[in-house]
DNA sequence: GCCAGGATCGTCT
DNA sequence: GACGATCCTGGCG
């Protein structure tokens, strides 16, 4: 599961005439504290223990939509939330959305990114082929991305593993968030 | 440039 | 009734 977070870098987002490479993933499964699927299927985080290859989208601090690729088996629940893109398609319409211009900003964090493309709660459980999200593989250019782990960011449990996987030195990866 | 605080609401206890 | 897989703004140095 953390390999298919791996594999999802340098893959391309697109929805809504806009798209973006994916430089930055963190992988959730059920045996983690911090993943919404931990201690059981609830109302809300059916969808993760549904059929894989689709789209897991939630509202975060009653304000952003974060999206997430479901990648386990029906039954099991495991997601990959979508931290960073670097924008490739679509991105005048991005700029719009976002009400800013600069580049490195429009997509540099989840919920960001799912305003520049148009994301939202509705998407929630939609298919990742067939349907207006899209997700399409690596493009020659980034057949063999460079890839560095991390801890995870923004949550308070289970901070300690490793499962953040970004692109070495990208613009476009969200900023670390100091901890004191 | 850096840090502190507010916004805002679905979901679970 | 409280909190969160966040982002943006405003104040200060």
């Amino acid at each position: 599961m953390h390999v298919v977070a791996r594999d999802l870098i340098g893959c391309t987002v697109a929805h809504g005439g806009t798209a973006g490479v994916i430089v930055e993933t963190e992988s959730y499964h059920a045996d983690d504290p911090a993943c919404h699927a931990f201690g059981g299927p609830t109302p809300r985080s059916s969808v993760l223990f549904g059929p894989p290859a689709r789209a897991y989208v939630y509202l975060s601090y009653g304000i952003h939509s974060l999206l997430n690729f479901v990648c386990e088996p029906e039954g099991e629940a495991a997601a990959v939330l979508i931290r960073a893109l670097e924008p490739t398609a679509g991105i005048d319409l991005m700029r719009r959305r976002r009400g800013i211009t600069r580049l490195e900003d429009l997509c540099s964090g989840p919920g960001k990114l799912t305003e520049a493309l148009g994301i939202a709660l509705e998407h929630n459980g939609a298919a990742l082929e067939g349907g207006p999200l899209q997700v399409l593989p690596r493009s020659p250019a980034w057949r063999d991305p460079v890839i560095v782990t991390g801890p995870r960011i923004g949550i308070t449990k289970a901070v300690e593993h490793p499962w953040r996987f970004c692109v070495a030195g990208s613009r476009f990866v969200s900023q670390p968030r100091p901890k004191p």
